[in-house]
DNA sequence: CATTAAGTGTCTACTAGGTAGACACTTACG
DNA sequence: CGTAAGTGTCTACCTAGTAGACACTTAATG
């Protein structure tokens, strides 16, 4: 029964799976504005006619494509741990290896922002949606029993986080995720030391 | 008529593009031995009956993937410049043009060679796809009036011109097709000459 | 200015590609 | 040993996708 609806549903979600793949691609080649509907359905081989199945024009596709993705960012933060992969021990980054290795998957997709004619809102949206779920998901450890989860360090430390995410992308992925973590740990690490340092000065 | 038979079979055609993307990124996550019928289909959000309408076994669907890919590559060298990009007025470097962008197109499946337990076949019939491609397409300029598209001095630019790809297949693509072109380039003019200079020799 | 080309959005009727689900069979594993 | 997972095949069903036409809007061209 509800097994029905699930695999009822996944020749759609296949087929605008499909779209979205094909206008990522295309938004790369030619730029957000310069692609047509046309250019859709011939890159992804449907018909013209299946696109208005699914979506009522270009704006609509490109919002789901948008939302979609944003939206899998934010559930993969929460997941446990992909088996077989490197267990990182502590806590404190639980959820910025998901959100890494979540964009790690997803090249492709946010490789986008490297571009000018992008997908519309996607400049905005794609920081927004990481602060929001680094600050809400962070789990702040405390060391030498000195709490370290103040709102302002929060800001800071997902700042910074973007700040590194955002150059990761951009320089195309050079470090693996595991590379790119460490990274992060390090310099997360050598803030909460000198936080802790000017909060002794006080 | 004709246009019925080319769209009616877009929708197999596209099928089976997507199932053998879904083989080429599974390889890749566990190796050719052990991706099962279920898990393509399940990777490409097909059912199980669909793959076999397609194909009778994973090893038909591998031997397409890999034959379709290599055809390609062959059929593509012949064509002309792609409009809007880069010419090179050389005819000596056309062919090897459009192989180099060939492959890069197509990293995802070119990016199997760095694998051990991948596609069947792919690491002995890609080089031979590759020599034989270059070795009839390759146009030889004349230098100085001296012709220099003896068989050896071709077998010899042709091995030399697959090391150069493999490398940088190996490598990740790390230059662009342009950068990598000229490179090719610039090694085949030393031969070239020093080829040359031997002859005066004798 | 008229004309041609290309894309848009909508609709209708058709059908074949894809689906569900069951079958007997084979490995493989703890 | 049993049981869990995959294979290959088949049947009946149906809906996603297709073809093709429609009026309309732009945009480029001479």
């Amino acid at each position: 029964m509800n097994n029905e609806q699930n695999t009822k549903s996944q020749r759609q979600n296949r087929t605008k799976a499909h779209l979205k793949q094909a206008l990522t691609e295309l938004i790369k080649e030619k730029g957000y504005h310069s692609v047509t509907v046309k250019d859709i359905v011939d890159h992804a081989a449907y018909n013209r006619s299946t696109f208005y199945i699914h979506y009522i024009d270009k704006m609509e596709l490109a919002e789901d494509l948008l939302v979609s993705m944003l939206q899998e960012l934010e559930d993969s933060v929460g997941k446990a741990y992909v088996p077989g992969q490197k267990v990182y021990s502590a806590k404190l980054n639980a959820p910025s290896f998901n959100i890494v290795s979540y964009i790690y998957k997803n090249q492709s997709f946010f490789t986008l922002i490297n571009y000018d004619d992008t997908l519309p809102g996607l400049h905005t949206r794609f920081p927004q949606t990481i602060l929001k779920v680094y600050k809400e998901q962070f789990i702040f450890e405390t060391i030498n029993n000195i709490p370290v989860n103040m709102d302002y360090f929060k800001r800071y430390t997902a700042y910074g986080f973007y700040g590194l995410l955002h150059t990761w992308i951009q320089n195309g992925f050079k470090e693996t995720p595991e590379e790119f973590i460490q990274e992060v740990i390090e310099l997360t690490k050598t803030h909460i030391h000198s936080f802790q340092y000017i909060g002794h000065n006080k």
